[in-house]
DNA sequence: CAAGATGTGTAGTATGTTCTACGCACTATA
DNA sequence: TATAGTGCGTAGAACATACTACACATCTTG
């Protein structure tokens, strides 16, 4: 697990204005400490928790889902829809695993076509 | 949270043949504690891990899904559907949200169909 | 009425999660 | 060449999760 989260986000930290994005001021941005920022990018430490995830994403303007999946987390947000329809939106989730992008691509859109 | 996992296994349990489905061996049968299987359905202890839910489950003949939702968790399967492209699926998810569930009955057996 | 079965109370443990605090050596800047 | 900034190392804390172990009073059954 998370095996890439970390080096992920050092990355995506590293590719943007030096000055501005040291590990440190992002740290501080972030409201952690850096070294444990430091222990995160460097895979040492386990990823963080969810909220601070978020703050990093919003920090680096990457995407929350993403970075919250390389993390082997999912928002708790796609959490709540789950269980406020369990056995219906299981049976979704294990239909769309393995269908092509296309195809779940396309039901979103009748989904969202078709109601107002 | 667990507003109702633990009176509702009790109910359950309790609807079945008692002989067979007493606390004890019920728990015997899952593998865990008397006493912990008591704590849990009188929601003293907070629900079990995942994999005691899906034991319950399957020894009270109950939806996991289900149980699992009132225990305020979601199947580790369902999380990894969504790891492997979270951008595509929580996007998926969120426009599902509030969404009749006819459609989305509709949107499973097109998606099955369309694949083979 | 003895023997076993029932549910429960109390106490404690092992492990994981999510961080903080502080100091150090190196590097770039002024 | 002081000064400030950089990333990293070490230590540990606070809290949550997921349980086990055992004893006890009551209740049923043979």
């Amino acid at each position: 697990m998370s095996l890439a989260f970390g080096p992920y986000v050092r990355e995506r930290r590293e590719a943007k204005p030096a000055k501005e994005f040291s590990l440190r001021r992002v740290a501080g941005r972030v409201g952690i400490e850096p070294s444990y920022l430091s222990k995160i990018e460097r895979g040492e430490q386990p990823p963080p928790g969810e909220e601070t995830i978020q703050r990093i994403a919003r920090e680096l303007g990457e995407d929350p889902d993403v970075l919250l999946a390389l993390a082997g987390k999912v928002s708790a947000d796609l959490l709540k829809i789950i269980r406020e329809r369990p056995a219906l939106i299981a049976e979704l989730l294990r239909t769309v695993q393995g269908a092509p992008a296309k195809r779940i691509t396309h039901a979103v859109r009748e989904i969202r076509d078709g109601e107002w």
